[in-house]
RNA sequence: UGGGGCGUCGUCAAGUGGCAAGACACAGGGUUUUGAUCCCUGUAUUCAGAGGUUCGAAUCCUCUCGCCCCAGCCA
């Protein structure tokens, strides 16, 4: 599945011009600018890898600068997650970037726009300033202070920056048409009074300039070429454009727009992300069931499958919702190739094989992946008492069951051909136990005569495996689209989006179980230490995602979810 | 009802006047000691709708409909 989008994407057809065309000099410079106010999760990888493979297929750079010019909300603990989440996705940025390193240019950038009459010191209020500005329909405005002299102006400012005055009581607007029916066109602020301490530049300022007019200029002051941001920015590129034309700046990058991305059952806004942290409906930023890049790392995602997503998804203009399933098929993919197989039971049911010697430990050879001889072989022990999977027992198998039943054989993975012949039950009738015969003959799997057993089920050896939790984890929301209506966002969480597993079954393995090292356990999906909850000799494994299941399908094709039908079997047959 | 954007398969997405790519999903089949992987095969007479231009339209024109964004001293 090597799908690079070979033609790219209407972003990449314009660099591509304009590369052909030398301007800019052939240069391709992009950035990727985050807010340190909360942790990065996949749409911004979308962004991280559309940023910094277009400065990569042009031969050029791409920055990673912090958009730090509101200190009430930013933080260094941000900053530092940030940076080791580029760092994880693999792309190389040197020394990162501030806006705030850029904050004495922008004061002067200010003062050069108030000599011009440009700017000028408004001093409404906040209210007042909502008043003036107007609505969708109606024009807003001018204010009172519109006409102030570049004098007076330049005055309130320099006594702004000296911290003269409150916050609210002043600020700067760039003075360009309050009837633009572009609000960004209102006489934006361009600078306002913040006694806020800094994460870097500490108590130097109390005032901080606004998103529009420290973004166009940080891009310019760093020799940005392609400025790529997303869709809702696209009624400020007038606003982009107008600061970098009023002023004598190094250079005049291209605001590109494109669709941030959506994916269903979760939700990707820092602000919803947020919220699902703090009122505990998950635990912390890093929650595996979060799209969050720290949780997604947590759970097992490779780097590699979550830039092949970015790859493959595209960029486009249209509003889009992808589906979960894409995500999770290029993890597959990734972990496909590289984990290692291994043996575990999740939810164990004691098999005991009655005519195998009491005393007897054989080692068995199992290879660590079945296409990949190069990945080796383990060595696996095997003895009369074994743990299968529950699910793969019924009492009373529906047609294409291919595994235990009463008086039914099948394959143990890499061991003998065994038959179920006792099903023992507890006075519930809840089956514990499980007596089968071995066939002596068919070590490893095979059996001489060339009969053939549809069904192969893994096992692990009872007296030689490691006890585990594992953290079985689905899909966070319950609806498709969480942010659908106004419908509050908590009652739509899926309740079992985490389940626990306290009684699990691994094979002893030689490699020791390591965060972000995922392994298959065979038959089940790939899984990885949790570090943060595992204590030594008590490890907690996360399901980092499910192999493809078409029996699930197909038993979930023949006996669907009943509606109002009453069911007529006797018991509910426990498969997932 | 101001302005800005967007409508191509269930979901993403190519396509820019000359036979509607590809991926995921789905359906069928083959291989298989993982019901995994892998490999075949099938799946849009039609591009939001309606008109028009043209030998020829998803692509050009007109109108209509639907969805998203904007009234933070957030980014």
């Amino acid at each position: 599945m090597e799908a690079e989008n070979s033609k790219g994407h209407f972003i990449e057809t314009i660099i591509k011009e304009d590369v052909e065309n030398n301007k800019n000099d052939g240069q391709v410079v992009t950035r990727f600018p985050p807010e340190p106010n909360g942790y990065l999760h996949i749409g911004h990888a979308k962004s991280i890898c559309l940023n910094f493979k277009m400065a990569q297929k042009f031969n050029g750079r791409c920055n990673l600068r912090f958009d730090d010019s509101n200190p009430a909300k930013e933080k260094q603990v941000y900053i530092d997650s940030i940076e080791s989440a580029v760092k994880w996705l693999g792309f190389e940025y040197g020394t990162p970037f501030y806006a705030s390193d850029y904050f004495d240019r922008l004061y002067e950038f200010a003062v050069e726009l108030i000599q011009k009459g440009k700017a000028y010191v408004c001093s409404l209020s906040a209210d007042q300033t909502r008043e003036y500005r107007g609505t969708l329909t109606e024009p807003g405005k001018n204010s009172p202070y519109r006409d102030r002299s570049v004098e007076e102006n330049q005055d309130l400012f320099t006594r702004m920056k000296n911290g003269e005055f409150d916050e609210g009581e002043h600020i700067l607007r760039a003075k360009i048409d309050m009837s633009s029916p572009n609000m960004n066109l209102r006489d934006p602020i361009l600078y306002r009074v913040k006694k806020a301490s800094h994460p870097r530049t500490g108590d130097k300022w109390c005032i901080y300039p606004m998103y529009d007019f420290t973004h166009c200029l940080s891009d310019s002051l760093e020799g940005v070429t392609h400025s790529l941001c997303s869709l809702e920015f696209e009624d400020h590129r007038p606003l982009y454009d107008w600061t970098l034309d009023e002023l004598d700046t190094p250079c005049h990058p291209q605001q590109i727009e494109f669709a941030r991305m959506n994916i269903n059952y979760t939700v990707l806004s820092k602000r919803k992300l947020q919220r699902l942290v703090e009122k505990d409906h998950v635990q912390g930023w890093d929650d595996p069931r979060l799209p969050t890049l720290e949780g997604m790392r947590r759970r097992g995602y490779t780097s590699e499958s979550i830039k092949k997503f970015c790859d493959i998804i595209g960029v486009s203009k249209k509003d889009s919702r992808i589906d979960m399933g894409l995500l999770e098929s290029c993890l597959r993919d990734d972990l496909n190739e590289k984990a290692p197989r291994v043996m575990a039971v999740l939810k164990p049911l004691k098999v005991t094989i009655i005519n195998y010697p009491d005393d007897l430990t054989e080692e068995l050879m199992a290879k660590n992946h079945p296409q990949k001889e190069e990945m080796g072989t383990r060595s696996i022990t095997f003895s009369k008492e074994i743990w299968v999977e529950q699910d793969d027992f019924m009492e009373d198998p529906p047609k294409k069951f291919f595994r235990l039943g009463p008086g039914r054989e099948v394959r143990l993975r890499y061991a003998y051909l065994v038959t179920c012949t006792d099903v023992i039950k507890d006075e519930d009738g809840t089956v514990i136990e499980l007596i089968c015969t071995y066939d002596p003959e068919t070590k490893g799997g095979n059996a001489p005569d060339g009969r053939k057993v549809k069904g192969t089920i893994h096992w692990v050896n009872a007296n030689d495996c490691i006890d585990t939790k594992v953290k079985l984890y689905d899909r966070l929301f319950k609806d498709e689209n969480p942010e659908k209506d106004k419908r509050d966002l908590v009652e739509n969480l899926n309740p079992d989006s985490l389940q626990l597993l306290e009684n699990c079954k691994l094979e002893k393995c030689r490699g020791e179980l390591e965060a972000e090292h995922v392994v298959q356990f065979e038959r089940l999906g790939y899984f990885c230490l949790d570090a943060k909850e595992s204590t030594k000799g008590a490890p907690v494994i996360n399901r980092t995602v499910t192999l493809r299941d078409a029996w699930a399908k197909l038993a979930k094709k023949n006996n669907p979810p009943r509606k109002n039908k009453q069911p007529k079997r006797k018991k509910r047959p426990q498969q997932k």
